[in-house]
DNA sequence: CCAGCAATTCAAAGCGCTTTGGACGGGCGA
DNA sequence: TCGCCCGTCCAAAGCGCTTTGAATTGCTGG
């Protein structure tokens, strides 16, 4: 069934059939009733390629995934971000078309992506420092929003991104108030931007408190429960050890438990464990009334539908200022924290 | 740049240019070459909607992810599912495209998906007991691959599908060899294909040795951490607790490790500990040389590749013969199963 | 030397839609 | 009554590619 036979059958021509199944005005309301009468039947959709060759819209967002030995950008965090996205993009009548693609060939794959116009802008995952990709962009003219941002760039971009200095800062404060002294950040990949960001901020409270900083109690990694299980292990052997985690997600929290427990320490009594909390739909926090670590918590979800709906509307508006957006994430309490053990 | 232009700029017809480019015999290899230098030079890729329209073929693969309140499937298993599949994809030039919809509205966004024509066939992920999806793209006539099975249907179709009865029956054998008899499984969601199939595993090794079932042993949900803690300890709590836990997630198994730490139990002494290990990209079990968790082990990620590589094959060839691939999961010792106690 | 053939190349149609520029007719004001 | 405008509809061009059918060229063999 395409437009043609449908038009046929109705005694139209297909201008006016697409006119009314368009919306546009100059048809009568009489005869676009019978259309979109006659389409339903028929259960009738346009053909999405003649479309898009016709508009020159791909009505469709793009995201690439460089994928590496080095390490997985395939991760939790992601699913639940592109999830939120994705409900976006549904309701707005885009498609997501994922590009994987091994991480010596990702910028090829933005030239091609452009090029062969197969999407209208393209969503970008986990910046680094000094990440090459915006630049590129920019001289490629493809719209695009950044989740997260990227610290040695100067120019201005659109971006959304969690307020990751002041939630660590205030994590750390928060620490501090129960009176730790020792605490240690096992942190995520170093080269990652809201690595840097939450270190930035841990190290501006302790600063602020004038405690100085103790290298071996900073570790960061992949944030798999193995890293936080070993580097919590380790750092608990130290002649000094820490009383108090913080940690970059949920499932390095659960290693450090692990950790903590292994040693014969209760957590929330002989050491505090606090994490950021992506709210990923399959790794809760314990219930949203009653979390089990003490968490500053940030929807993924939540921001991924946020870089979707920005995108779209920079697509749509043909607007080429960047705009951007700074989520707070919210500090909870839950049973990981309490007052540091007195010596 | 296009087509046109770029074949003016080389004194040629579009139709020479196209042929040159796409390998077609009838045009000499002199100006083969000379156009393939001429589009290099130019960053020339065809425009994908012209291309499109033009073969009919949209050169693309969906994936519909239904959202539910109920659970989730944006999960962590899904994530390296379509990192897997999407290796493939790019290596074949096709396009991966995710649809995210409410799952009342999934039957339908098959149907769109269809008559809109932006894909080619479709993966199907997660299929429950008596999964309505197969009839309906049977009679939609949109080539498709199921990542797993169907219990209920009769007719055939095409999957790709991890031995789960096998899996599972070994691994409760392995069990029993250990002079275990309090076996406890915590499953999958229950009516999730997957999960019957491994339940029925489990039913198949307890039945051969004669042992009775104890529903009060078996349980089942969405497989998290929380889960395999919760259901772990309610079960350690019991007058006649089990001796060994059969998990089917990594997170379930650390999970469930956590309550029989809490018990004041030492995996792999008192407790036994078997789990089902995805080899999720991110969430190891341990290292390839010495895991934590003895564990029946099947990539998730491979799954994804053959699955898409035999959409691709089917479209590609026409060949509507459902073909069907059973992968067979290792079983790997780790430090988490021991002889049973004896009392 | 020319018919016949193979090797190259091209013009043009077509994929299914949108959109521009008109055509047509009815109602209104002058 | 006539002219004009507005509401409604349509024919045809065009999006950028592929592909059919035909044209052109250069050779070969009789």
């Amino acid at each position: 069934m395409n437009l043609k036979t449908l038009a046929q059958e109705l005694g139209l021509s297909p201008t006016t059939v697409s006119r009314a199944l368009n919306g546009y005005p100059e048809v009568s309301e009489a005869t676009r009733a019978r259309v979109t009468a006659a389409a339903n039947a028929a259960h009738y959709h346009p053909n999405t390629q003649a479309k898009r060759l016709a508009t020159g819209r791909a009505m469709a967002i793009g995201h690439i995934i460089p994928i590496s030995d080095r390490h997985e950008i395939v991760n939790p965090v992601f699913a639940d971000f592109i999830a939120g996205a994705g409900e976006v993009y549904a309701r707005s009548g885009y498609d997501m078309v994922l590009t994987i693609v091994p991480d010596a060939d990702e910028a090829r794959a933005y030239g091609e992506l452009r090029s062969k116009g197969n999407v209208d802008g393209v969503l970008i995952h986990a910046p680094r420092v000094n990440d090459h990709r915006i630049t590129m962009l920019e001289s490629l003219g493809l719209p695009y929003v950044l989740h997260g941002r990227i610290s040695g760039i100067e120019s201005s971009y659109s971006w959304v991104d969690v307020n990751n200095v002041r939630a660590f800062e205030r994590a750390t404060n928060f620490l501090l108030d129960l009176r730790h002294r020792r605490i240690a950040l096992i942190n995520g990949i170093g080269d990652m931007d809201f690595a840097r960001r939450r270190r930035r901020g841990y190290e501006r409270a302790l600063a602020a408190r004038a405690i100085a900083l103790d290298p071996q109690l900073i570790t960061e990694g992949e944030m798999t429960e193995a890293q936080g299980h070993d580097q919590a292990r380790a750092m608990l052997a130290l002649p000094d050890p820490p009383t108090a985690f913080l940690t970059a997600s949920l499932l390095s929290a659960m290693g450090a438990r692990r950790a903590v427990e292994e040693a014969g320490l209760v957590m929330g009594r002989d050491v505090s464990i606090l994490t950021h909390d992506d709210e990923l739909g399959y790794l809760k926090n314990g219930t949203a009334q009653e979390p089990i670590f003490t968490a500053t918590r940030s929807s993924v979800r939540e921001a991924g539908r946020r870089c979707a709906a920005m995108l779209i509307a920079q697509i749509e508006s043909g607007n080429r200022q960047p705009i951007s957006e700074l989520m707070e994430a919210v500090l909870v309490l839950g049973q990981s924290t309490g007052p540091a053990p007195s010596r």
